[in-house]
DNA sequence: CAATCATTGCAACTGAGTTGCAATTAATAC
DNA sequence: GTATTAATTGCAACTCAGTTGCAATGATTG
């Protein structure tokens, strides 16, 4: 187990230390895409990592493709391991959608199976690079 | 025109101002998306006017339904007037999606005309309310 | 046109995320 | 093992979008 997390880390070309190999660690044992806030509780005091640490290493993961990040609403960054994260190819753009629950407000990456449909824009010269698709509702602990 | 402007703010329930007139008068005839930056600098230096203002403005037009907001990549937000301020039914939840320019980073809203397509949540107990669409590509100003 | 309550402007604040720099440490080579 | 070197860490100070408190101004209603 802490041997695939120093794995991971060489694969992505990142030295493993300490810090790394706990946030990683964490990360991968989360359903959820979690905040900076969020991690940095979920570590907690005894883990006594500085906040600009975490930040930085967040951003090593998410260049790296280790991690892969989304924005909310309240100006906040979520952090989630990418979905592809095992397989051979790193192709970080595998389409995947978000799962946002308006109630708890955790963020859920679910895999899409099916190809995505394609939306037909308006306007010709509109060129059609990616697509993602965030869905609001409620999950499976906050019941209506 | 003017007094379009005037009619939608008091059909929102909103006292008619300079500041206000002056703000959705230049959302109305924008395209893409904009964010508070770039609605200082349209409105120009002779505006004079101040940013907590033009913030409690943008707020109070997103909390009733006239603008929406679109959370950035960088944590900054855009501001767009709503796909159906002229229906009567001020449905804010009308699906549509957004198209993100790639090269000039301007984000146009597009209306989705045939249904979104419903994907399929993997765990049972998930409840879907919306669902909302983001592309990536280049607008037709940006070619390739 | 007077009263009232919302809107505006200013200054100071908040909070997520960044930068610069010195001290530490992981990987490699001996 | 130990030395070397470049990357990583921690701390303090900073940036920047957006907010809050409060006094002054202004739009609506009678």
């Amino acid at each position: 187990m802490e041997a695939r997390i120093t794995d991971i880390l060489h694969r992505f070309e990142l030295k493993s230390t300490p810090v790394r190999v706990e946030v990683l660690a964490l990360m991968l044992r989360t359903t959820s895409a979690m905040s900076h806030n969020a991690i940095t509780e979920a570590l907690g005091p005894n883990a006594n990592m500085d906040k600009v640490t975490l930040y930085r290493t967040l951003n090593v993961f998410t260049e790296k493709g280790i991690l892969h990040r989304i924005p909310t609403e309240d100006r906040n960054w979520l952090y989630a391991v990418s979905p592809d994260l095992d397989s051979s190819t790193h192709n970080h753009s595998l389409p995947h959608a978000h799962f946002v629950c308006d109630e708890c407000e955790k963020v859920f990456c679910l895999p899409v199976n099916e190809p995505v449909p394609v939306i037909e824009l308006p306007t010709p010269g509109y060129v059609m690079k990616s697509q993602e698709i965030v869905i609001h509702g409620h999950c499976p602990t906050c019941h209506d």
